[in-house]
DNA sequence: TATGAATGAGGTTTCATTCAT
DNA sequence: AATGAATGAAACCTCATTCAT
C-alpha cells in the first residue's frame, strides 16, 4: 500500500524539503544552545537561509521545533549510551558522562523553560525520554552488579546528577577544569572509584 | 524646594514607598523562579497590585529590577554563611549547603540568561559577589584545615557545584528524594564523610 | 472686602509661592526653546527645583503652562515696541524687528504645534495678543505715514514676516549671517531703505 | 533557499509591498504636516490601513520613517527645480519659489524638530540635500548673473529664506494673501523686480 | 502649600504566526 | 512546497496628572 494520503504525520518527504528539515534542525539547536529557549524564529530561518514560512510548515509551533530539537538529541544520546556498553563495566558510566558533557547543550535550560512555561511537551517526547532513561539504565544497573556504583541510587537520580554536570559544563566551558572537577566529584560520589585511580 | 540635598544615591524612602520596593522585589524573585528571566515587567506590577509606572520609578529598567533581586539574594546568603560559621568544622560545610538549597531560587538560571543576554551586570553586583565568595570561601578553607574536605579543589569550584545542586532541586522539588541524594553524594565526592556518617 | 474666598482666579500670592511661580516660568521659557513643546513636565519642576506638584498647583495643564509662557512673551514685547516708538520713523521698525528677533525664542513652533493640536489656545491669549497687534500697528502706521514703508501691506503680513524672520534666526543662529541678511532682505523688501543706508 | 543573493539594498518590492510602503509615506507626509513630528506611529498604521508592524518592516524606526518622508519631498523639488530651469531668468526663480511654497508642507518644521532632538539625520538625507542645494544653486547664480538678483547673498542664504515662507505659507494658508505678499516683499528684497513688474 | 510617589493610558518596537503570491 | 509580507498581541518604557503625606 504505496502511501496515498497518510494523515499528515510521518509522509516521506521530497529530496529537498527532508535538507530543509535537517538545517533548520540544526540551526536551532545551535541557537538555542546559543541564545536559550528565547531565540527568534526569524534567526533561525535567515540562518538556515530559508523563509520563515518553511519553518512554520516542518514545525507548526516555536515550542514544536524546540521540543524536536530536544527529542532528536535524546535519541543521539541513548544511540551513544548503547554504543558505549561494550566498555568495562567500571569505566563504561565514566565515559557516558563524559560524552554527555562534551556533547550536550543546554537540554536542562531548555527543559526547565518548557516546563515552567506550562507547557505539556510531556506527551511529545516521553517516548525518546524513555528509551534514554532505559539506555542509562542498563548502564547504571551493570555498574552497580559489578560494585562499582553504590546501590542506595536510583537511574533517575543518576539522570538529575548528569544534567546538573552539563549544566556546570556549560557555565564554564566544556574543557574547563571546573568542568572536570565536578565531574570527579560526583563520580568520586558516585562510588565509581574505579575510574579516577 | 526638594529636601536638603539628596545624598545622591538613597535618600530614606517614604514609609509606602519602601512598602512597595520591597512588594515588588518579593514578586519578582518568585516570578524569576516560575518563568526565568523572559517574565513580564507587567506582571510584575499586576501582582504586586501596583502600577507599571511604580515598578518603573523603582527600578528604571528590567535588566535592573533583575539585577537587584540577584544582589539582594546574594547578600541574604552571605548572611546564612556568617551564622552558619560557628559550627564545628565538619558540619558547617554541610549545613550551608544545605540551607542555601532551602532557600535559593534560580539564581544560576538568572546568571547565565543575563550573561548569555550579553547584559553587563558585574559591575553592579561584583560586590555582592565577592562578598559571597569571601564567606563561601571561609567555610571552605576551615573544612579543608580540619580534613574534612579533598585538598585539590578550590572555592570557585565548590562554588559551581553547589550552583548544580540548586539545578537539581529546583528541578525536583527542594525536599525531594532526588535532591537529597544529589546533595549526599556530591558532598561525599568532596570527602566530606565526616557529614553522612 | 478683604479677599474672603475670591473665585479661584487671581488672589494674591504668598510671596515664596509667587518666586516659585515666576522661576518656573522662567524655566519653562528656556526649555520651550531648546526642546520645543515637547518638553517634559518633571524636567521643568527639576531645573525649577520644585517638586512637580508645585507646577500643577500654578499651571493646572501642561498646555495651561506654555500657553502662559507665550503669553508672558507677548506681554514683554508690547511694553518694548512701546519703548521704542520714541526713536524716528525710519529706524523704529527696523529695531523693533531687530529686537523681537533678538530676544524670542520658539514662539511660533509653539503656535503651530498648539494650533495643530486643536487647542482653543485663542481665548487664554487673545487679549495679550491684540494688544502686541496695536503696539505693532502704532509703528507700522507711523512708517507708513512716513513714506519709508509702502503701503500696500496690513500689520498681520507685517507680522507673518517677523514671525519668519524669528524662525531663521532660530535656525541658524540668533547672530548668524543668514539671519542679518534674511533681516536685511525683508527689510528692503518692505520698502525700510533708510535703515539700511 | 531565498531568493538569489539580495543585492543588499532594495530588492524589488511585491507590488502590494510596494503599494502598502507608498501609502504609509503618503499618510506619514500628511499626519507630519497636520501634528508635526510628534505624530504616532500608530495613527500613520491605522490610517494607511495596515497594521503597526507593517510600517516597522518598511521603516524599521519612526525616525527613519521621518527622514525618509523628507527624503523623498526632497527629491521631488528637486526635479521641479530643474523642470523649471527652461523659464527665462527673470522668472525663473519667482517660478520656482511659488512652486516650492506652493507644494511643500512643513519641512522646515520637521529639520528643526530632528535636529532639536538630537537626531543625526544628517548621513541619511545629506545627498538628498546636497542634490537639492545644487539644482537651487543653479537658478540663483544665473539670476544673478542676469542682474535680477543681488550678488551679496549665498545660496544657503536664499535657502532660508525660502523656508521662512514655506513657513508663511503653512500658516496663513497656502493661497492667502498674507503669504503672497510675503512671497512678493522678500523677492523684492532680493532684487528680483523683474518678477513682479 | 509643597512634595514626590503612584497611576495608567499611550507610544515605540518585537515576534510568533498566517496568508497571498 | 517555499517565500516573505502582513498581522496584532504584548513587551518595555514615558509622562501628564492625581493624591497621600
Amino acid at each position: 500500500m504505496p502511501s496515498k494520503k497518510r494523515p499528515a504525520a510521518k509522509r516521506r518527504l521530497r529530496a529537498d524539503a527532508a535538507r530543509n528539515r535537517a538545517k533548520i534542525l540544526a540551526v536551532a539547536e545551535a541557537l538555542l544552545a546559543e541564545q536559550g529557549p528565547s531565540l527568534s524564529t526569524e534567526e533561525v530561518a535567515r540562518r538556515a537561509e530559508v523563509g520563515v514560512g518553511t519553518v512554520f510548515r516542518h514545525f507548526p509551533t516555536k515550542e514544536n521545533l524546540l521540543v524536536t530539537v530536544i527529542q532528536s538529541r535524546l535519541e543521539r544520546l541513548t544511540a551513544q549510551a548503547d554504543a558505549i556498553a561494550e566498555l568495562p563495566e567500571d569505566s563504561a558510566l565514566f565515559a557516558f558522562f563524559a560524552a554527555v558533557i562534551e556533547h550536550t547543550a543546554s537540554t536542562p535550560v531548555v527543559l526547565h523553560a518548557l516546563t515552567a512555561a506550562g507547557i505539556d511537551s510531556a506527551d511529545v517526547q516521553r517516548a525518546a525520554m524513555s528509551e534514554f532513561m532505559a539506555a542509562l539504565e542498563r548502564l547504571v544497573r551493570r555498574a552497580q552488579d559489578a560494585a562499582v556504583v553504590r546501590k542506595d541510587i536510583t537511574v533517575a537520580e543518576v539522570f538529575d546528577l548528569l544534567v546538573a554536570l552539563v549544566h556546570v559544563a556549560e557555565l564554564r566551558g566544556r574543557g574547563s577544569r571546573s568542568a572536570q572537577i565536578a565531574l570527579r566529584v560526583v563520580l568520586d560520589g558516585l562510588g565509581v572509584r574505579g575510574a579516577s585511580s
